[in-house]
DNA sequence: TACAATTCAATCGCATACAACTTGATAGGA
DNA sequence: TCCTATCAAGTTGTATGCGATTGAATTGTA
């Protein structure tokens, strides 16, 4: 038995975790092209086709991303017009994202997206659903971790 | 029924993917650090690590990455003395990318990144191949893709 | 109520990723 | 053998990601 085989890029999860993801990324651009946004911006504006009004900090605990990506992010998408960012008067350390009317009219433009998706990744309904819930359950994993050393 | 029910973040496929797979690499970066790697540079040792010799193109084949961003990660790694790039005399578009002793050594030190690992992210062992392979499936699909729209 | 600790957003530096393009080399056909 | 299509690697420009730090505001506490 070799004693590296622990070190095969076809034995670790985290690798076809790493391609996986890149590709699937990648899969969505000629998508997201039409709507003029880029992934991140993309899953940005699901959140606040959600929750209408979110704080920087509130939108990067659903996204999983930090005020560092987040910023410039959310500037672009202010300048685009689909969101507005406005300093809190309760507590001013906090900023405010509000979705725009031109923000929640992107929506109907993007609904083609996920069913153009799903066409491209065909896994059966059971399967991916057994994806999900194994993703979440890594999630669920490395969020103790990050809690363990402490901060996001 | 939410007409844009397929736009929440909760019923989407690529959305855990693509956090999951960042919070993996966010996961690594401590046990990296020690060796002084990088995510990619280390997936960049494990592909040479298997082969020895490989070039350029192959190696992106292997790890899902072009050009762009192999070339600038190649010639750190080569300047930390961990493999040597030279451009093939048998044709002079390929540049052969082969591992040094001091790479080869480094596998030892690498030994402890996927045992810490395991112990971070609890699956069961039945779980995790599961997850692998779905992953494996979707590479497939979007890789499909690729193809029919052409180019890596 | 001072004041130290914490919190939030922004900034900076570094390392990816990748599309598009360039350059040099090879291959395949008229 | 020319000549064009293709190919491999490198370069450039744009967009992330994130750790570390900063600065302003707020909170908790002695």
């Amino acid at each position: 038995m070799d004693p590296y085989a622990t070190l095969r890029l076809s034995n670790q999860l985290c690798f076809p975790l790493y391609a996986a993801s890149k590709e699937v990324v990648r899969a969505y651009k000629p998508l997201l092209d039409k709507l003029d946004l880029t992934y991140t911006q993309y899953i940005t504006m699901m959140a606040m086709w959600e929750h209408k009004e979110l704080n920087v900090k509130e939108l990067g605990d659903i996204l999983y991303l930090d005020s560092g990506t987040l910023t410039p992010l959310l500037k672009k998408l202010e300048s685009k017009g689909y969101l507005v960012r406005k300093r809190s008067s309760d507590d001013e350390r906090v900023v405010m994202v509000t979705i725009t009317d031109k923000g929640m009219q992107l929506q109907d433009k993007a609904l083609s997206v996920p069913r153009a998706m799903a066409s491209c990744i065909q896994l059966h309904p059971d399967e991916a659903r057994t994806l999900v819930r194994l993703l979440h359950r890594v999630l669920a994993c490395t969020e103790e971790t990050q809690l363990s050393v402490g901060s996001r």
